[in-house]
DNA sequence: CGCATCCCCTGCCTGC
DNA sequence: TGCAGGCAGGGGATGC
């Protein structure tokens, strides 16, 4: 599932059931997923508190009343339901599973109370770390992380330096978790289609020669605020996936322009494109040859 | 250093 | 119906 936005919609279902509650037990059911567990990963997490689930480009943290932070990342399939719940609340897509799903439940935190929080993840990219709450900062996995998408990090003029001089395709350097943390494949693709710029342009083309951003640059920033915001809003965007009775999964999807809809009108009114796929580091690239450029 | 390619893993869809 | 091949929202390691 998991760009920045359906991270968030993630956080913002779990949040109210996690914060302030403390894990009675850990099940681990395998020794590794993408990284293995950390050593006594599931003694260190019991009994503690969740103070606060927070949220870095496309990683989760729990933060721990000792101090420890429990770092996730879903990886490409990785995802999160709760069980024990008298009611579903807040998101639907955390409260579903298939039955030849459960098979891929590799993590259940059992909370006080009967809850249980269970984490799903087929092809295992996804993973789980401890760290110290001091060493968060410094840590590789976070320290080299862009701009956040959401908030007022993210301006023209704050990733003019970090386009400069680049040779690489705009697709790939705005999916590049340095520059800005949580956009990827899909929302990369939306964020050129909204902007009118094609995929292919350098980097570098979007900074004048005296460093500054370009208009084109401006016009990038807004239209990458603005299609998280609204994915976000939306609930996030949920892939091939069932359709549920409740009806309260993301429904983002149903708003691409572009993104796995190759063949298709450019949905932008006046223009008379048809989607294309092409492939750009090894991953598909969905755009409007006529009106991105 | 920057960039492209390959790889990790499972499931699903397509075409034969 | 079975099977092979390609593709999928992630990112890390490698080689040029």
């Amino acid at each position: 599932m998991p760009e920045l936005p359906e991270v968030e919609t993630v956080r913002r279902g779990l949040a109210p059931l996690m914060e302030g509650a403390v894990v009675a037990r850990v099940e681990v059911r395998r020794p590794d997923l993408r990284f293995p567990f950390p050593p006594r990963f599931a003694a260190r997490l019991k009994g503690r508190r969740v103070e606060a689930l927070s949220r870095r480009g496309k990683y989760l943290l729990a933060e721990l009343d000792t101090g420890l932070v429990l770092l996730m990342h879903l990886g490409m399939s990785g995802s999160f339901r709760v069980e024990g719940l008298s009611q579903p609340v807040g998101n639907g897509s955390l409260y579903y599973a298939r039955a030849k799903d459960v098979g891929h439940d590799h993590v259940v935190m059992h909370l006080q109370g009967g809850l249980r929080v269970v984490y799903n993840d087929p092809r295992r990219f996804g993973f789980m770390l401890l760290l110290r709450r001091e060493d968060c900062e410094a840590h590789p996995l976070l320290a080299g992380l862009g701009l956040e998408p959401t908030g007022n990090a993210l301006s023209a003029e704050a990733l003019a330096p970090r386009f400069a001089g680049r040779a690489a395709p705009l697709k790939a350097v705005l999916s590049d978790q340095r520059v800005i943390a949580g956009l990827g494949n899909i929302y990369a693709c939306e964020a050129l289609w909204r902007a009118r710029l094609s995929p292919r342009r350098t980097a570098g083309s979007l900074v004048r020669a005296d460093g500054r951003a370009s208009e084109r640059l401006v016009r990038l920033v807004a239209a990458v605020r603005a299609v998280i915001a609204d994915a976000i809003e939306a609930g996030g965007s949920s892939l091939r996936d069932h359709v549920q009775a409740d009806g309260t999964l993301g429904l983002f999807q149903n708003r691409f322009a572009v993104y796995d809809r190759e063949g298709e009108p450019c949905p932008r009114r006046s223009c008379r494109g048809v989607v294309r796929r092409i492939v750009q580091s090894g991953r598909s690239t969905f755009h409007c040859p006529l009106c991105q450029r």
